[in-house]
DNA sequence: ATCACTGGCTAAGTGTGTTAGCTTATGGCT
DNA sequence: AGCCATAAGCTAACACACTTAGCCAGTGAT
């Protein structure tokens, strides 16, 4: 009887890859198991249950979003920055819809919860964006919350196949980002 | 063995209102068959499965956010319009977050989906808030799915507690409804 | 070489979705 | 009023999925 040598870091990658390939929704504790060579129970060694796999893989999927976003705005400023960062947060999504799927619909446990970290440092480099603009400092959170919103329902919408009409994506998305870089611009600082 | 008298109305309308109270998470068909008075098989002579039921709660919760928009908007233009669209679709949100979650990560089947057709008339008011703009027609697409990805985005995140800061949320949302106004504003109609 | 530890296993329990097949209430027709 | 087709409810049973309990063997340190 040998041993697959698994860890918390392994299973979890292996199902975020997993959740890439057949859909968030179609993960189950079964499917990962037989992935990683190993009966199901045998997971529970390693991660405390399917919420707390969710929970795992979601901060994978922030972290990686975070850090694609973040490596994108690399040598970019204003205009240039925020269509970057919104650029590799849509691509990130739609490579890897099951991780990014496993972020939405969790209630943050606590203030100290991973996710929560997580998912603030991946909003960071979305931070160093807005520092291009001319947006007053109490106004930060609002701006930040502002665009969270405007591409995470994009990417989050687009993922989910809802855009009916054939118009092409990528233009719209364009077209967002133009929007909001107009928006920024001229709303007055105050 | 008096009969309850149910039909595929009646259950969608209780499994939209229990999605609501007990989180879109929790719905089962045991509980809707209790909430309901009958037991679980029962309620298969009114849906076909339980993806039928999120389906039709889903087409429910979108005819309802949508008449919600259409209703906000009545006599109102410009600024006006679009921050009562954007209002009532929150609050729509928050009111009923089981029926909208229930939206959320749905595959249309095919074109003439229902679920299709009421997700494309629910956002049909947002049409009309942009004609209060000097939008091009061939933008008006693009515009339309920067508006729904914006506000869908944020109603979604307010509503799974996404925003972490204890920065007041109604203030954010203000603002992000005046920076998409700025935007469509200042932009160039071509 | 031994021993504590730990990662794997099987067995079993619970809950949820679903189907099959029976029974009887309901409403229309004669 | 009585009859009958339809369909709404039921029980029983199955297939999975998540999870726990408890056993066994590989691993690494002493």
């Amino acid at each position: 009887m040998p041993r697959a040598g698994l860890d918390t870091d392994t299973v979890v990658a292996a199902g975020a890859d997993l959740a890439d390939e057949i859909g968030f929704a179609n993960l189950t504790m079964g499917r990962l198991a037989e992935r990683v060579g190993v009966r199901t129970p045998s997971l529970y060694k390693h991660v405390a249950s399917q919420d707390d796999l969710v929970r795992r893989i979601a901060a994978v999927g922030l972290t990686g979003a975070g850090d694609a976003i973040g490596s994108a705005i690399q040598g970019r400023s204003g205009r240039d920055a925020l269509g970057a960062a919104a650029r590799a947060l849509r691509e990130f999504v739609l490579a890897h819809p099951g991780r990014y799927a496993a972020t939405v619909g969790l209630e943050p446990t606590g203030p100290d919860d991973p996710l929560a970290v997580a998912a603030a440092t991946s909003m960071g480099p979305f931070t160093a964006v807005l520092r291009g603009y001319d947006i007053a400092p109490d106004d930060m959170t609002n701006a930040l919350r502002a665009l969270r919103s405007a591409f995470h329902g994009f990417a989050t919408i687009e993922s989910a196949g809802g855009f009916q009409w054939s118009t092409d994506t990528d233009e719209s998305f364009d077209w967002l980002v133009d929007l909001i870089d107009t928006g920024l611009r001229a709303k007055p600082a105050g």
